[in-house]
RNA sequence: GGGUCGUUAGCUCAGCUGGUUAGAGUGCCGCCUUGACAUGGCGGAGGUCGCUAGUUCGAGUCUAGCACGACCCACCA
């Protein structure tokens, strides 16, 4: 092995070469036996490029992807890109204007071919990133959401929703961005609080005298009025409704009308109702049959509708021009500066303009219920659970999905309209036509409808689509039969609704159940102070970076550790240091069996082991499999409770403790001992590594492959085909072996303490200590003359048992006396030590345990309720505990006194 | 407005159904390099668990209220 562990990326690419040529990531299909286990990967954006969430996302599904190939399972982890509509459309389009070619010249088709050449270039960077951090994903089966598959799938699906009238097609109100000019989703808008001007504006009332004013932060809307409405029951405009009103600077009157969803304590009570450009106004308007007049063109700019000296303005500049217009009018009655929420596109990050478009929408209601049930029912679990009421909440109060969009890049919508306008839904152009002709006879000529789907349309078909899902007989079910529903859905929980919940209805309606069995999502990661990671905050860390510095298991062990369900975890570059320090203790303790000659053999017989230490080690290794394998079951999927405990086991049982005991054996045993630990301690260590293989795969991979302890191994072999040790397999019981257990506690124990003495002590680490023991024990006694070499070697001490007087006290200073870890155990055993020291610590300990015994005294003898109400168990354990105190408190009593 | 979460050591965080002296990593202090590892070893200091009440024999853990912080949904005239 070399002296250090070399992570850079062309070493662990070497490695996931190895992975993958020797076909360890394939899944087996449709013929194999053994027992299933499918993740579809969540497939990133084609223009995306690895960040530490994908990072995060694709760790943890590694990980229970490898934990269940090792157990046996037969694993399908599909990878896959999304074609993301705006983003990829946003893309090229700014390159193509960088060369000078506005896209929008373009015919539609060249425009696509653009894209598709972008695709094929740059499109797989975010998958060979993924290989460099290790994902054991079946690039056989890779996927693409506008492959040809995936183009029947979408085809299908929407055409089968539109005949079941779950698609339908309408002229509403739907969020717009004027920046992409395109319709988007109510998932899409965000609420951006901003700074506004709140605008009074009196509107004379028709042969009256007087005015009715209205407030609004939107001003430059004035164009579009058609009514102004109050509250029927608000007294201060009763006698202005059914009169009409000047909208100013247009000369246009138009109605006072009352409606109770008018609110009269926003604003003046009194609301100017535009209803091609608001929500609330647009249903108002509705009913009350008001026209819809449009003022804004597609890129938010005032259209032929508005006053000339309008026209072409944008919103904003519209808005000043209106307001000093209307100052000059004295029709301004005041402006109050206020805080309001503006709608924003989530892609593009303008401010949105609701518009009255024609758009396709899916009615979600029914689909939405059945959703919601499967989370109530528990067919699908949602991790953590948390999520269940935002889940409730969401899919019981859905709006109709707006599906539509107007872009280039997506899915075309597989309509055709007859010049008449007749509506065709077909599964291709072809059959369009055959259609058309056999209802209109010959000769008739298509055209598709132009707008694309949404990206999350076909992204809620992937968990079945990417299993060669059409409809009715369709190619390749075999591959459904066998591997869905998947297992598990792991993602973040900020496209719960976008994905999550779409692709659980779609599901339900084509194949009839739940697309995943759980769903785990996981946090947010925010940089070390807690911010949100943002490119204009500048804090996004790249994880590809982080790979090149401490290497891919480090990053992977860091998320892993800190992948604490329902906490958003805080990336610490300290702690991802110090977990490359683990990766190097791994390595370096791997060195340490190598350079003593442990070899792996799997003939050895561990029901064969004599030495307490071995079974101690192993006990403890079965103890940790447990709590691993509790860890990792899909219903919890406690990765940070999993990778602690391996984090532990290794740095401080197996290589604090163990191995150096194992030093002490190897360099003081006999030759049957020596043997003994070389076997034991490498098979031992074999078992841990492949516990460690599913988190930190390239070293332990690295080690097994390279490390002579391994020696015997198949030429072939790889780690990540070997079979996971599982607790059952390990044919002995901690019962069986409680005495040796109990032996190495108590030494380890004592260890400790003295250790902790002689540092107060200020005793030098070379110092041999000589102590004189008193009243042993039986246990003791025994201990004692076994763990002799022990003591010496890592607490520095030479002991000696009964019948030696203290005349092997050879240093002036050890005059007082060790008490603690002795009276813990169970021993009166008094050993020298230096006596100003020790009387302060004793003084100190007599003090805590005096109190103690008081408590306890008060609490076991004279508390009524205690005696009364608590139960049994408890009583007793409280009596122990003061039958303990008192003890200590008498001995530490008297040692004081001798000192 | 509706909902969710958080507040534990200097810092970042664990702490499962209430039960010995509340833990880890990192940082800090002291000691230690002739053989796996200084990316190391050994020891140590450091917390009235946000505040207030309550339930209980017993509360970091359960309940209520409050304070501060974060987030989601809806609305915003």
């Amino acid at each position: 092995m070399e002296k250090r562990y070399d992570f850079s990326a062309s070493a662990e690419c070497a490695i996931y070469d190895d992975w993958d040529s020797s076909g360890a990531f394939r899944s087996r299909g449709g013929s194999s036996k053994q027992k299933s286990y499918t993740i579809m990967m969540p497939p990133p954006n084609v223009t995306g490029r690895l960040h530490i969430g994908h990072a995060l996302d694709n760790t943890l599904q590694d990980i229970l992807v490898r934990y269940h190939r090792m157990r046996g399972f037969d694993c399908l982890w599909l990878p896959g890109t999304d074609h993301a509509g705006i983003a990829t459309q946003l893309l090229v389009s700014k390159q193509l204007s960088a060369s000078g070619i506005d896209f929008k010249q373009l015919p539609r088709e060249e425009f696509l071919e653009h894209i598709w050449r972008w695709k094929d270039q740059y499109g797989n960077i975010i998958l060979q990133q993924l290989r460099r951090l290790g994902a054991s994903c079946d690039w056989s089966r890779v996927r693409f959401t506008m492959d040809e598959g995936f183009l029947r799938s979408v085809r299908h699906a929407f055409l089968r929703l539109y005949e079941d009238n779950l698609i339908y097609r309408a002229e509403r109100l739907v969020n717009w961005d004027p920046r992409l000019e395109t319709a988007i989703s109510d998932l899409e808008v965000n609420q951006v609080s901003m700074r506004g001007e709140l605008c009074l504006i009196d509107y004379p009332v028709v042969d009256e005298s007087s005015v009715i004013t209205i407030a609004t932060m939107r001003p430059e809307t004035l164009f579009g009025d058609s009514a102004v409405a109050v509250h029927p029951a608000d007294e201060r405009y009763a006698s202005f409704v059914g009169l009409r009103c000047l909208v100013p600077l247009t000369g246009r009157s138009v109605p006072i009308i009352s409606d109770d969803r008018v609110d009269r304590e926003q604003g003046t009570g009194a609301l100017k109702i535009t209803p091609a450009h608001d929500f609330l106004d647009f249903e108002i308007g509705r009913d009350h049959s008001l026209e819809s007049i449009v003022i804004f063109d597609k890129r938010a700019r005032l259209n032929d509708r508005v006053p000339p000296a309008y026209r072409g303005l944008s919103r904003e500049q519209a808005r000043k021009d209106v307001v000093s217009a209307l100052r000059t009018e004295g029709l301004l009655r005041e402006v109050r500066a206020e805080e309001h929420s503006v709608p924003h596109g989530e892609r593009s990050g303008v401010a949105l303009e609701p518009r009255l478009t024609k758009q396709w929408f899916l009615r979600m209601d029914d689909l939405a219920a059945r959703a919601l049930r499967a989370v109530d029912d528990g067919d699908t679990l949602l991790l953590p659970q948390i999520w269940h009421s935002t889940w409730r909440n969401w899919l019981s109060n859905i709006q109709p999905w707006c599906i539509s969009r107007q872009l280039l890049w997506g899915h075309r919508i597989p309509i055709w309209y007859t010049e008449s306008g007749d509506e065709i839904a077909a599964i291709s152009e072809e059959s369009a036509l055959e259609i058309a002709e056999q209802r209109f006879g010959k000769g008739i000529s298509l055209s598709q409808d132009e707008d694309v789907l949404d990206t999350w349309f076909s992204a809620s078909l992937w968990p079945f689509s990417t299993l060669g899902w059409s409809d009715e007989g369709f190619t390749d079910s075999s591959l459904l039969q066998r591997y869905f529903p998947t297992d598990i859905l792991m993602t973040g929980f900020d496209i719960l609704f976008f994905w999550v919940a779409r692709m659980m209805m779609m599901s339900f309606y084509f194949m009839g159940c739940v697309p995943f069995r759980v769903v785990y999502l996981h946090a947010l990661i925010r940089d070390a102070s807690g911010r949100k990671m943002s490119k204009s905050l500048g804090n996004v860390v790249n994880p590809i970076d982080l790979m090149d510095r401490y290497g891919c298991d480090a990053l992977r062990f860091t998320l892993a550790l800190q992948a604490i369900p329902g906490r958003d975890l805080r990336l610490v570059e300290k702690r991802i240091e110090g977990n490359r320090n683990f990766i190097t203790k791994l390595w370096n303790s791997a060195r340490f069996l190598e350079l003593q000659d442990c070899r792996y053999d799997r003939d050895f017989a561990i029901g064969a082991i004599e030495g307490s230490l071995h079974k101690w080690m192993l006990v403890r290794l079965r103890e940790t499999t447990i709590k691993v394998e509790r860890a990792l079951d899909d219903q919890t999927c406690l990765f940070h409770e999993a990778s602690s405990v391996l984090y532990h086991f290794l740095w401080d049982v197996f290589c604090d403790q163990y191995l150096e005991m194992v030093k002490l054996v190897l360099s003081n045993g006999n030759a049957a001992e020596k043997e003994e630990a070389r076997f034991s301690s490498a098979w031992i260590f074999y078992g841990l590594l492949r516990l460690l293989h599913p988190f930190v795969p390239f070293v332990t991979e690295k080690i097994f492959c390279d490390a002579e302890i391994f020696a015997s191994r198949d030429k072939d072999e790889r780690l990540i085909t070997s079979q996971w040790l599982s607790a059952d397999s390990l044919a002995f019981t901690a019962d069986n072996w409680a005495g040796e257990v109990a032996e190495l506690e108590w030494v380890l124990g004592l260890v400790g303490e003295v250790r902790s003495l002689r540092s107060c002590l200020g005793l030098s680490p070379r110092e041999v200590v000589p102590l004189r023991c008193e009243d042993l024990t039986s246990v003791a006694e025994r201990y004692i003359n076994a763990w002799t070499i022990v003591a010496r070697g890592m607490a520095g001490v030479e002991w000696s048992g009964r019948g030696i007087s203290g005349d092997v006290i050879k240093e002036e200073k050890i005059v007082g006396f060790v008490y603690e870890g002795f009276v813990n155990a169970g021993l009166g055993l008094p050993l020298g030590f230096a006596i100003a020291e020790a009387k302060s610590r004793v003084a100190k300990q007599l003090k805590r345990w005096d109190s103690e015994f008081e408590f306890l005294k008060k609490k076991c003898f004279f508390d009524d309720k205690f005696a009364k109400n608590a139960p049994e168990a408890i009583k007793r354990a409280e009596m122990l505990k003061f039958e303990e105190a008192q003890r200590h408190k008498e001995l530490l009593a008297k040692i004081h006194q001798d000192l």
